[in-house]
DNA sequence: GCAAAAGTGTTCCAGATACACCCATGT
DNA sequence: ACATGGGTGTATCTGGAACACTTTTGC
């Protein structure tokens, strides 16, 4: 047991895991095991232990979920309603997370009853308050495309100049314009060309590239 | 006592207040009353109270030194480093509030031997790591005047487009050009003329403005 | 009448947008 | 040979940046 002569709230930190499958924003789902909420999918997370950073906690909980590390993860926003969790009171530091598109393998997660890949677009509905959490996180995301590198995250080591503008595309949900999209893209100096091709299908060939500093996410305006 | 099966941390809200006073951006310190780090300069802030929601726990912290309500607040990150109180693990959810330059008055301090004002270029070395709080609040201070209406909440209900443009001179560190800087805001179709004129000096009278929907803060690019 | 801040338009430039055809490959 | 996605350049538009003089007041 331990005694404080103060009440303290519980600590968690959540994770919105997002990534690009099957041209679609997908992000990852827990079912929950227990009550309350017992069978709801909720967002991945965990009490946060005494002697961890918050952004250890969360890429503790990612590793559990996903078995990746090293990969894109942000402090999203804190939630802290006194009555979010009915059981005790419960701050959670939300994260958001990408993971390229060819590190998707899921582990057999411990306290949950199943785990799965969900499109943003068709969400069962979520435990607690997670589905503000990842309204937030899919508004961060949004914003952070226009105005950062961000999108690099969800390309493997090595991708083409098509599939990059794949995750502009699934992610805005608006078309853009290959010429143009091409030229700003490279214009920022962030890709060096590689002299491998990626030859899949009856058609030209496209150049790979790859991220001059990959997992560093830059501000570009 | 409150006694839990897991341990908990303590979880506490800190503000990086912030106005504008004698052409300076300032923001409030308290001097720290005890240990640890007594008698140096930290950010106001406290134990968040268990029925209390996080920015309602926030709000209660400024009022209590300052004096001031119904002004912008908002969550910036929270920090949660296990070493960074010495006494027990304290995890902050730090947020910043803009308080207009009439409305500045100070308060008894509780808990605190004083309370100041400082300006931001001159800051004291403050306690835990409030130093880290402070340049983020500031760099987000900085790019919120970018892309928001932000900077309207550092003026009172009427002002002058002179004023206005101050409060970014201040904060941004730079000239801006006056036309340009007119036509622009103006553009925005936030503001609304008043009928009444500021006389100030031995100069040409300025006309008063006022914000179409005071506390608002619009996204504006 | 002079000092001091308020107020006002136009030109220029750079970056974003719109747009269509040829290329390399697999079948 | 044809279907498929890869790859490329130019003209136009638009929003931001640069820039100087007149107006109104208090003393």
């Amino acid at each position: 047991m331990y005694s404080y002569r103060y009440p303290h709230p519980a600590v968690t930190t959540d994770i919105v895991i997002f990534t690009i499958r099957d041209g679609q924003l997908k992000l990852l789902l827990i079912k929950r095991g227990g009550e309350p909420h017992q069978g709801r999918w909720a967002l991945p997370g965990g009490f946060v232990e005494m002697d961890e950073d918050l952004e250890t906690s969360a890429r503790r909980e990612l590793e559990e979920e996903t078995g990746v590390s090293g990969v894109y993860l942000e402090q999203l926003y804190t939630f802290g309603r006194p009555d979010r969790d009915p059981r005790e009171r419960v701050i959670t530091v939300a994260y958001y997370a990408l993971i390229p598109s060819d590190q998707v393998r899921l582990q057999a997660a411990t306290d949950a009853e199943a785990v799965g890949w969900f499109a943003f677009e068709e969400l069962p509905p979520l435990a607690f308050d997670h589905d503000a959490i990842v309204a937030m996180a899919h508004q961060r995301l949004v914003a952070k495309l226009d105005y950062s590198t961000i999108a690099f995250q969800f390309l493997p080591r090595e991708f083409t100049l098509s599939e990059l503008q794949d995750v502009y595309e699934i992610i805005l949900r608006a078309e853009v314009d290959k010429r143009n999209f091409r030229k700003q893209v490279l214009a920022l100096g962030k890709l060096v060309e590689t002299k491998k091709m990626k030859r899949d299908g009856a058609h030209r060939p496209a150049r790979l590239y790859r991220v001059k500093s990959p997992g560093k996410v830059d501000i570009i305006k």
